[in-house]
DNA sequence: CAAGTCAATTTGTCTAGGACAAAACAAAGA
DNA sequence: TCTTTGTTTTGTCCTAGACAAATTGACTTG
């Protein structure tokens, strides 16, 4: 028969495992040599085949290098100690959530799992009109996202739920940035990510608060080469690149684009980074303003305002 | 303005080269060896680095690539032939649509082109409106993205050009879509692109004719793996999943995705594919239904409706 | 005890050359 | 004109090795 026939159990060329896990082919090589994990099957033609439990395994472990720890460490470790592993890492991150908000969020977790993806959106509607868009950006829409994407890797969470929840939240903020009235004052902001980067939720929440605060937020959607982002900001006049990273980028990767980036952008035009990912944290640079939170772009904002007091009209 | 002359002239690293014209390492290094282009110098350790020359060669030459040509043939062309080959092979594709709103359409390619987002982006809202959104959708977004496609194949657009029309086409498509009521009549529909698909704008465009005949939409945007876009479909409890297809995707790929995805999906649910991709054209097939146009939605769902009368309450 | 220095280890990414299936083309047949 | 061959082109995978950069750990010094 065909191969098809087995694919109850879904199988995944190397190609595909890196594009669900973030982990370039060449690691994934060299670490079958080294560790001898992940070990792969075979097809017909001599080439490697990762079933599910791997790449459930290797995205686990990719989050927690991402998070600090290194592969020889922890890849040998079993998939439920690794999930404990991350449990444990992420729970310093949900610190600085409100316990009491917790159960809240934890609720709207639930509906998402129940499936009810129109009772979500309605509630995530309410909520930002009731709270304000910036509180619901902060307070509610930043946690979830850290708690879907931990219950995405410890496996509570199927994709397709985290597309739901992704899209659901799209669409609430995207609306709630339409009912901003546009200013001519402020900054003109450029937001995008840089190729490799599809993540556009990041981009889409600082939008609200870049807006918020009244700047003028051009949004190049997700995945533009250096070079265009250079030509962009020079035909819209922009004051303030603004970059998101997730955590699925590698250290390395993204400290050296974004020193490319400097490089080529006329030095007026400032470049702010944000986003979870760790790289932009291990040291300050001077090619960018780190936003350390989503919070920090309103003072950043002002911090700008301040500078550029004489040189705006 | 003054070039990066000033500086040590730029010079790209492999990775660089990849994030930047999207042709794979192995690609790169195996046409160095096979058409002697590109050849990069090296530095102290051996390494490749590509010259700005280069790179933007073999970015004219990967558009060429997207739109059919073949790397052997057009590798060893200058740079300015290239970008003459490119004006040409874009000119046929624009036959079909009426000429006397051709006029029309220009002149908003023109608003992006004279980089005034703002305006262009008013002047969408403001057709949405006055032709209502299925007109809008068909007789304006739909050819002026053939049209932006074209701009961008013959390096009339630059890629950021592109990026701020779809980013624009989106935000007043998604605006529309909030206004439409929701209904509880009509099939459940998943709307999703598969893996290596992240095109999302004919996705959005379906979801506006869809929601418009009053179907209950729940899309998963964009590279949902077909394990899961089964899942979902189960989850959400569908009636049909909806994928779209751009060009760029090869067609026995696509096909055979569509297929893997019949066998997994439950016989009741149906697949309806639609999008510019031709792959889907070359045989009809019994695995899906074909969607050859935005009208055509319409017509497949008013059958549909026939065909379930007494299945559904 | 804190802080700096230096060597050892870990780790990611590059190199080379080879292989091969799948896609695209071209030519011959119906 | 359309299908069906065979041939060429082309992308992606393979192995195995190298080495710089990052990190760790031991040691010295203020």
């Amino acid at each position: 028969m065909n191969e098809r026939a087995d694919l109850s159990q879904p199988s995944f060329s190397i190609a595909a495992v890196e594009r669900d896990t973030g982990l370039p082919k060449d690691t994934l090589r060299v670490w079958e040599k080294r560790y001898n994990f992940p070990q792969p099957g075979r097809d017909s033609f001599g080439e490697r085949i990762y079933s599910i439990d791997q790449v459930e395994k290797l995205r686990v472990i990719k989050r927690l290098l991402d998070g600090g720890h290194r592969p020889g460490k922890i890849i040998g470790l079993s998939i439920d100690e690794l999930v404990k592993l991350a449990e444990v890492s992420s729970a310093g991150s949900r610190m600085h959530v409100a316990p009491d908000s917790l159960d809240e969020l934890n609720g709207y977790m639930e509906l998402i799992k129940r499936h009810d993806a129109e009772e979500f959106r309605q509630a995530m509607s309410r909520l930002a009109l009731t709270m304000g868009l910036r509180r619901f950006v902060v307070e509610i829409v930043a946690p979830m996202n850290a708690m879907v994407g931990d219950a995405w890797a410890r496996g509570y969470f199927e994709i397709f739920e985290e597309h739901i929840y992704t899209e659901t939240i799209q669409v609430v903020l995207r609306n709630a940035l339409n009912t901003i009235p546009s200013t001519r004052k402020g900054p003109r902001v450029l937001l995008t990510t840089l190729p490799n980067e599809l993540h556009g939720l990041g981009l889409l929440m600082a939008e609200c608060i870049f807006s918020m605060e009244g700047a003028q937020c051009i949004s190049l959607g997700t995945q533009t080469p250096i070079y265009d982002i250079v030509l962009a900001a020079r035909a819209q006049n922009i004051n303030i690149v603004a970059l998101s990273f997730s955590v699925i980028q590698s250290s390395p990767a993204v400290l050296e684009a974004v020193a490319e980036l400097r490089e080529k952008l006329p030095p007026m035009v400032e470049i702010w980074c944000g986003g979870s990912s760790t790289a932009l944290r291990k040291k300050p640079s001077e090619d960018f303003v780190l936003l350390s939170s989503l919070e920090s772009i309103s003072e950043s904002i002002a911090d700008w305002r301040l500078r550029n007091k004489f040189n705006q009209q």
